[in-house]
DNA sequence: TACGTGGCGCTTTTT
DNA sequence: GCGCCACGTA
């Protein structure tokens, strides 16, 4: 094998020293190579999207642009990790200077910086969408909304409400009535509400993940010192899965690049699925339009899968009105199978088949971790786990309930937030409704006493609660958490989480947790689990920031440690499953009304949206694809139902497909 | 005002 | 089969 030698550029100079030609296919190595100024990569599922942007990091690196001058967003932490790794791995270079993440970690990287320009205090708190409910629930009852006197939409109708609003640039009337129309009425007090929420996060020195966005480009837009700080420092600016960026995003990225215009944005319309948060792939149609330079790159040898896959994927797709027509060209050669389509009786043999077929693989040498069985809705997995845990079949999940969202990790999580932001209300409300004796009112009033305080940094926990004042019975449990304030944080300067966290649950949390949950022994252990990754952190802040932007795919890998040495099976949501791919994929539930979803079905837009995530699904298999659906489906109080299958298997002609007929053993 | 109990309605996707 | 919400009681 030949020796891998690099020689060294002189600064400016453009002297690559890898062979971009040899490694990369013509395409890639267009986009690779890029001159600078606007670039759009249309870039197939499978068609080495990752590796061209990869190169084109190294490519820009070895050309003498600094490490710190590159900003690269990608979709998941993980995905801006994995990339850094691997251009590491082909350069001598430190990389370690380049922003990398997802728009919210990045958006949070600056607010941090420039936390007092954006209207906040440093060291603020990242409110999900829990405590985003939570502090609306509790304006809307400080607004002097009767409940009783008008229906009033509830704290996570107005979450998603305002967020939808926000990340579409559109004003919270006109979302109502595509949305709401039956809340049209109450518009003006609904204005209101928004009005008193975004005065409180400031009150509360607490952002949602929405303003981790919306803060940074208002920053950009209103204060010149700092727009001209990193437009000046980001000279080259790559966006990964440009086709899901929303509004606020992609005028992030246009502010950021207003002067040089050197953005690369690499995606695939075909892979958009998140317009039910706001994401636009029209961003990526228009882009040419928004940057008359722009040069188009399309890269289409699919690498990923065999032609039999890809032609169930170019034929699931081809229906949707609204895209850039392309097709997938296989690389790889045909196989001898045809992925199968496998009608069951129901969903109990469904998760059955999936679980025999499983084991069969597994026989033959394929290895765990290169089977996944993806589906549209957590719910679907419920049989199938059921299923796999009766066969000893190891596996992981990678949707539901993520780590971080769990009851108890943000109850813990709570008393490290108030002890980094003690004017996070949300956080000491949460921890205040622990005490017995204390409930939703109880808390509010507690805070009201509290708040008054001002802005005044806290030199003692103790001074600072003391105004509060509580009924006899809760009165010595608060004394002890007072006392553990202190304790975590003695004069207000917080310890190591990972020490905030021990003295948490020896002091409080511990008993709480025996005597509310059944499940105590399983929560406890997650709690261990979550003080042991939290060593990893010097900084409280750092370590909230994490919990608060990482994704349960992503902290899978970190929380298992040892455990993740083991061959697991993977189950995803495939919305989750993006950007992944295994040798085996089953899509699940492929009866129409669950893929797709039966929300989806009245309007037409929707289904569009739904097509492109079977798209998705399909393009994750490399070599096998099952496609399975049961006929019946055991109702939920109103009886069982017939299914008729998928209408998007209809789209798919038959010899792309070989059929199974299953018999044998019925529950 | 906190908290337990019984009825009702029904299932998306996530930083 | 389940979780959520509303209601009634301590």
């Amino acid at each position: 094998m030949a020796r891998l030698y690099t020689l060294k550029p002189h600064p400016g100079a453009q002297r690559p020293g890898r062979d971009y030609a040899a490694e990369l296919n013509p395409q890639q190595h267009a986009a690779v190579t890029a001159p600078p100024g606007p670039a759009l990569v249309i870039a197939g599922a499978g068609s080495g999207k990752t590796r061209t942007l990869i190169y084109r990091v190294a490519y820009l690196l070895e050309n003498g642009i600094a490490a710190d001058e590159i900003l690269l967003v990608t979709f998941t932490n993980k995905a801006a990790r994995e990339m850094l790794d691997r251009v590491s791995s082909l350069l001598p270079n430190d990389t370690a200077g380049i922003w990398g993440g997802t728009f919210h970690s990045i958006g949070n990287r600056l607010l941090r910086r420039h936390a007092v320009a954006a209207g906040f205090q440093n060291g603020f708190s990242i409110m999900d969408r829990e405590d985003q409910q939570d502090m609306l629930d509790a304006v809307v009852a400080a607004a002097g909304i009767d409940p009783k006197e008008a229906r009033f939409p509830k704290g996570e109708v107005l979450a998603d409400l305002f967020s939808f609003a926000i990340n579409t640039g559109r004003p919270v009337g006109k979302v109502l009535e595509a949305k709401y129309d039956y809340f049209l009425p109450l518009l003006e007090k609904i204005e209101d509400v928004r009005a008193r929420y975004e005065a409180r996060k400031k009150s509360a020195n607490s952002l949602d993940f929405d303003d981790l966005l919306e803060k940074p480009l208002r920053l950009l837009q209103n204060d010149a010192s700092v727009a001209e700080l990193y437009r000046r420092k980001f000279q080259y600016i790559l966006v990964d899965e440009y086709q899901d960026t929303n509004k606020l995003q992609a005028d992030f990225i246009d502010s950021l690049a207003a002067h040089h215009k050197n953005v690369m944005v690499v995606g695939d319309d075909a892979q958009s699925i998140y317009s039910w948060r706001g994401a636009n792939f029209k961003n990526i149609l228009d882009f040419p339009r928004r940057y008359p330079q722009a040069q188009v790159y399309k890269i289409e040898t699919n690498y990923r899968s065999v032609p039999e896959v890809l032609a169930v994927a170019n034929a699931a797709i081809s229906p949707n009105i609204h895209q850039f027509r392309k097709e997938l060209q296989p690389h790889r050669a045909a196989s001898e199978l045809k992925p199968g389509l496998v009608p069951l009786p129901d969903s109990n043999q469904q998760a059955q088949f999936v679980a025999q077929r499983i084991l069969e693989l597994r026989d033959e040498g394929c290895d765990l971790d290169e089977i996944a069985v993806l589906y549209r809705a957590h719910y679907h997995s419920m049989e199938l786990q059921m299923e796999l845990t009766r066969h000893g079949i190891p596996f992981q999940i990678t949707s539901g309930l993520r780590f971080f969202e769990q009851t108890h990790v943000k109850d813990a999580a709570a008393f490290l937030k108030f002890a980094v932001n003690p004017r996070d209300e949300v956080a000491l409300k949460r921890v205040a409704r622990l005490l017995p004796g204390i409930g939703a009112r109880t808390a509010e009033q507690m805070w009201s006493q509290v708040s008054g305080a001002g802005d005044a940094p806290v030199e003692s926990f103790e001074k600072f609660l003391a105004p509060v004042r509580v009924g006899a019975k809760s009165q010595k449990a608060w004394r002890q958490l007072i006392h553990t304030f202190e304790e975590i944080a003695p004069g207000g300067k917080p310890n190591p989480p990972a020490e905030m966290l021990a003295v948490v649950l020896e002091a409080v949390y511990d008993d709480y947790l025996r005597t509310k949950f059944p499940n105590y022994e399983a929560r406890r252990e997650d709690l261990r689990t979550l003080t042991d990754y939290a060593r990893q952190y010097e900084d409280a802040h750092l370590f909230l920031d994490q919990l608060a932007l990482v994704s349960g795919l992503e902290t899978e890998t970190e929380l298992g440690g040892a455990e993740a040495e083991t061959e697991m099976t993977t189950l995803s949501s495939v919305h989750q499953a993006k950007g992944l791919e295994w040798k085996v994929v089953f899509v699940i539930w492929m009866a129409d009304g669950m893929f797709p979803s039966a929300r989806s079905l009245e309007s037409e837009d929707a289904i569009e949206e739904e097509r492109r995530l079977f798209y998705v699904a399909v393009t994750r298999a490399k070599d096998e694809l099952y496609l399975t659906y049961p006929i019946l489906r055991f109702g939920a109080g109103y009886g069982d139902m017939l299914q008729r299958p998928s209408r998007f298997l209809a789209d798919i002609p038959k010899e792309l497909l070989e059929e199974w007929q299953i018999s044998g053993y019925r529950y």
